[in-house]
DNA sequence: GTTGAGCGTT
């Protein structure tokens, strides 16, 4: 009996494992639902500028700027995740309302 | 050292 029990324990272990790695796989980006895609970026464009813009809606969990590996500079876009879905929806507001180095940016839900 | 719609390397 006892043995079905530790094996039972392992079997939910391991269930819960696979569990995060499906998770994990379906969302190799994080937390989707509470990241803000920002276009219409300069290319000289830094994240820590990003983040100033966007702290003020709340805490920002994650910003990102892919960048050209070539050329080392930033693709023209980014990702800005907050810790709250709240956050992230009072952020989108300020799509096509700011003006930073002389582009308006866009701002959208992540796909 | 340039460009300008779009959805990402870890």
């Amino acid at each position: 009996m006892d043995e079905t029990i530790a094996r039972t324990r392992d079997n939910i272990v391991k269930k819960q494992a696979l569990t995060y790695e499906e998770i994990e796989a379906e969302r190799p980006y994080g937390a989707v639902d509470r990241k803000l895609y920002v276009a219409n970026l300069h290319f000289n464009m830094t994240e820590s500028q990003l983040r100033a813009i966007f702290e003020p809606f709340g805490p920002v969990e994650l910003v990102q700027l892919p960048l050209d590996l070539e050329t080392g500079h930033c693709k023209g876009f980014g990702f800005v995740q907050f810790a709250k879905l709240e956050d992230a929806k009072a952020a989108q507001s300020l799509n096509g309302k700011v003006e930073i180095a002389g582009r308006t940016i866009k701002v959208g839900f992540s796909l």
